[in-house]
DNA sequence: ATGTAGCACTCTAGAATGTCAAGTGCCACA
DNA sequence: TGTGGCACTTGACATTCTAGAGTGCTACAT
């Protein structure tokens, strides 16, 4: 809509941007460092890989990811953030500490039933990703 | 996967829950002060009822707006945020500053098609609608 | 030398999610 | 009596996401 009517908000479009399934994720696991497309698709949670590479794809014509081919056989990818993807850690930083503050409560009045219950679909866990989001978030805390 | 692992994240959630269609828009207009159903759906660029209706709920159910029913005939709703949701407003501003930084560039350099020109959909855009957001952005620039 | 495993993907089909359009019941104003 | 607004709900349809398998390559163990 920004497009058409001439008057364009690039908060709106950000807004577009970051409810896409996984960009968040995928900022906050590149905040941590540079990831490989597996070892990224672990970090953030279990994205399958068909959206992940288009998410991935996305970005980089965004300039917020940079991917990097080594030359190297079989060719290593590295998928990091550029300096505008690094800026958005102001935006996470945002979100942790709202989360830290009010999801935890959520949480625990979820004991009535509501919160998150219901419709928040389990993506079949691997165990060793949250090691890793453990691990990195501790910087901020 | 949070619920499965024991290892609960509430940053993870949260994202899970700005990544729902609407919910930051939602937000955003919704920090302007309190909207009705209908005139909601417009501040927020034009979501339909059906979906609006289902994130309202969700928003309400997770303590982040407040629903009134005024006993009047007809009866007029009224949705606005709660004290959790007006902490938001942290995070859009941070959404906020860092679009006014980089979107803009994403938009200009659009000239070579890229950035956002291929797949954003344009709903049908109610001109009206921008009036809106273009006045409630003001107190923050 | 063969098996197993990892990397970085792509493909196809089906499930989940979001949208459109229309309809409901209510009232206000002309 | 008619047109229009409010706050929704319903059902059909479209888009988006996902699972799961497959590709081509290498590396390491047996």
């Amino acid at each position: 809509m920004s497009a058409e009517t001439g008057a364009w908000c690039p908060v709106y479009s950000s807004i577009e941007l970051f409810q896409e399934k996984w960009v968040l994720h995928i900022v906050r696991a590149l905040l941590g460092g540079p990831h490989g497309f597996n070892e990224l698709s672990r970090a953030v949670g279990g994205a399958n890989t068909t959206t992940l590479s288009q998410r991935l794809e996305h970005l980089e014509r965004l300039g917020i990811v940079d991917k990097t081919v080594e030359s190297t056989m079989p060719p290593r990818t590295r998928y990091e953030l550029t300096h505008a993807g690094r800026e958005l850690e102001g935006i996470i930083a945002a979100i942790d500490s709202w989360a830290r503050a009010h999801m935890r409560r959520c949480q625990e009045h979820g004991a009535s039933g509501v919160a998150f219950g219901p419709e928040e679909r389990v993506p079949h866990g691997e165990p060793g990703a949250w090691d890793d989001h453990g691990a990195q978030r501790e910087r901020d805390a």
